[in-house]
DNA sequence: CTGCGTCTGTTCAGTATTGAACATGCATTT
DNA sequence: AAATGCATGTTCAATACTGAACAGACGCAG
């Protein structure tokens, strides 16, 4: 019974603290809304921490198809592809509104792991980075699009939501378009099933979503 | 453009040496088909390396929904979900035919990784199937089912297969079912996929699966 | 060589999904 | 306040997909 935060996953503290190091020297960068940190293709070497701001992961295909992989927000640390080892960049990370990251290199980033005996940490996270991607295999091959709607809405709500009452209010907002980029359907079908979601009280609000984690996780039951 | 060898991944050898070490001291164990090794919720806390026969991973619901995660073979690792340190399983693997593996525990795995000095293997090990995953969840998210049954057929061929002229054949066989649990969609479609398959000559024969390497290349280009 | 079980082939009605088009709403700029 | 631009709302015909049911083929154990 696979409940992992499909595609809004936290980054563990031990990661974050890493790039407050002295022995590090990340580089602080700025980065406007819509311009992308980097992209399929590039010859990136680094992991980021985000500072502020809130960061999307994208792969994308020569026919301009996009799925959106991931969601990072501040705290979060992003860019783990590049330990792959190849050089070169698989996906593209692109910034949702203005955002501030802090970049440290492949080698520094490792020598810095060595140097604090930390390999198990980061294995950690890899391996349960790799699990929350199964997990996302899982529903998009076993649920269907609602299904997988609500779900995507409980994990940002979880994420990046504020208590209030049962509901967890975001102030972040998602577009519908992104929105079916995460899900795998089209955007109008977003819109209904929003609005479905809406009338059975799951959601409120358009501006800021508001989410009832109860009912939704109702829903997700229900066979 | 991904095109990484969805499901059907490779090992890196660096792995697999690792259960040569005389230090580390696996368990041989023999597997009989539709036997499971381990399963979702079990404690177990180790790693595998197949000798001989196959092996699918497979996420469940409670509902009883499957999820066919990877197949893995002989010469292949599996099991690093362990490597997230919760001690339980989220998944299920099954032998799909009588199979032998040699089980290592997870503090022997790393105690000799350590040795070694073999962490940054183990790191981009790990990146790379973190790669590979997403790289499923795109395809899932853009491409429909019969261009999913193309590719997955495309990567069993080059992982299973022997060259034979412009083909590569196939001596383990992979049914319908399996298939449709891996593509994510029912075996019906999957029969009619093959049969359409099988007129546009991009497969052959049906004991043994027969693939044309560059004209199932040739149907996942053309949009 | 017979029967059994499992896998593949086939059909189909019902449903879900797509993709494209157009309409509306709501901020931001001028 | 009008104009602009972007996100959401709405519709619909065409298509893809599901799920269930049944038939045939094949391999295997007795």
């Amino acid at each position: 019974m696979p409940t992992s935060d499909t595609r809004a996953e936290a980054t563990s503290p031990f990661l974050r603290e890493l790039f407050d190091r002295d022995s590090l020297s990340p580089v602080r960068v700025r980065v406007e809304a819509q311009r992308s940190i980097y992209a399929t293709g590039d010859e990136d070497d680094a992991l980021y921490l985000i500072e502020s701001g809130q960061v999307k992961l994208l792969m994308s295909s020569a026919a301009g198809q996009e799925c959106l992989v991931a969601i990072y927000t501040a705290g979060d640390v992003f860019g783990e592809s590049c330990l792959q080892g190849t050089g070169k960049r698989n996906e593209t990370a692109s910034a949702m509104q203005a955002t501030v990251v802090r970049r440290v290199s492949r080698r520094e980033f490792l020598a810095e792991v060595y140097r604090s005996n930390a390999y198990e940490s980061l294995i950690r996270h890899l391996a349960a980075r790799l699990a929350e991607r199964q997990t996302a295999i899982f529903d998009l091959v076993t649920m269907d699009a609602e299904r997988r709607l609500a779900k995507v809405l409980l994990a940002f709500a979880e994420k990046l939501g504020a208590p209030d009452g049962p509901y967890l209010r975001m102030q972040e907002r998602i577009s519908h378009e992104d929105l079916s980029q995460i899900v795998g359907t089209t955007r109008p079908r977003i819109t209904k099933f929003m609005q479905g979601f809406r009338k059975a009280g799951l959601i409120q609000g358009k501006r800021a979503i508001v989410v009832d984690r109860e009912k939704v996780r109702e829903f997700l039951e229900q066979e």
